[in-house]
DNA sequence: ATGCCTTATTTCATAAGA
């Protein structure tokens, strides 16, 4: 199975580029973030073969799972969820070909005075506990998305740059390590250009072309998924060119 | 080369992203 994650920002903005990119890669299984729109194009990516779940309720954030083996026991959202106030359309799980894929969209945090950094704490808290019996359910299940947090100082350009900063803090780490311990594995993908394996760039003053990203998009697995990885890689091409996202898509086989 | 913000909306300004 190929099994992708990326952040279109926008899914109706990125459509031209997403079916090019799902003819180009032939992905089985596909989770998006921030596809910001309560109406999914499921026509459009339907005519390449993929049955389309998704959650979005309009301007922000918004999630999906696209799959051409499959796709059953949908879940939207997870039982416990916080919301800022209400939940918010950012975690979608379903079954394809017998694994458990989930399309997360972790909160900003914006930064650590502000009320969406304890949000964004919660959240991930939350999100841990309602995995848990998930990985004890389904032997290959893997959480997929835009966490909004670097796990090291090598998943950031530049680690000073970042002091006080979202995104690098301890509580966040700790977040990761939470999930680390509830039986998940970080799939590290191995980048196309270079040593560092990030997954964003700003698109502001010149980032991607300096290469000063961040690794926030992950893809924690559990042990039997994550042993049978056959090649996990940083689409970095994807970045490139005319109106792209600012996230590059991870592409996983197993 | 890879090229110097972008998105949707309560649209000509704003909030949010990270």
């Amino acid at each position: 199975m190929r099994l992708a994650t990326w952040n279109v920002n926008s899914v109706t903005a990125r459509l031209p580029r997403l079916l090019d990119w799902l003819a180009a890669v032939e992905p089985d299984v596909v989770c998006l973030q921030e596809t910001k729109t309560a109406e999914f194009p499921a026509k459009e990516v339907g005519a390449l073969g993929y049955e389309v779940a998704a959650h979005g309720n309009g301007r922000w954030n918004g999630v999906a799972v696209l799959s051409r083996v499959g796709l059953t026991d949908v879940s939207s959202g997870y039982p416990g969820e916080p919301g800022f106030p209400d939940p918010e359309a950012r975690a979608l799980g379903a079954t394809c070909d017998g694994v458990r894929v989930w399309s997360v969209y972790v909160p900003n945090g914006r930064t650590v005075d502000d009320p969406h950094y304890a949000y964004k704490l919660a959240w991930l808290a939350a999100l841990t506990g309602a995995l848990t019996p998930e990985v004890a359910a389904y032997e290959r299940l893997a959480v997929c998305g835009d966490f909004n947090v670097a796990p090291t100082d090598r998943d950031v350009w530049d680690p000073k740059a970042f002091v006080g900063a979202t995104h690098v803090t301890e509580p966040e780490r700790a977040a990761l390590a939470g999930l680390r311990d509830v039986g998940l594995v970080d799939v590290l993908p191995r980048p196309l250009k270079g040593d560092n394996p990030f997954t964003y760039w700003d698109y502001r003053a010149g980032m991607f072309h300096q290469d000063m990203g961040m690794r926030i998009d992950l893809v924690y697995a559990t042990a039997p998924l994550a042993g049978a990885v056959t090649d996990a890689y940083i689409d970095r091409e994807a970045r490139k060119g005319k109106g792209p996202s600012d996230h590059a898509p991870i592409i996983v086989d197993f």
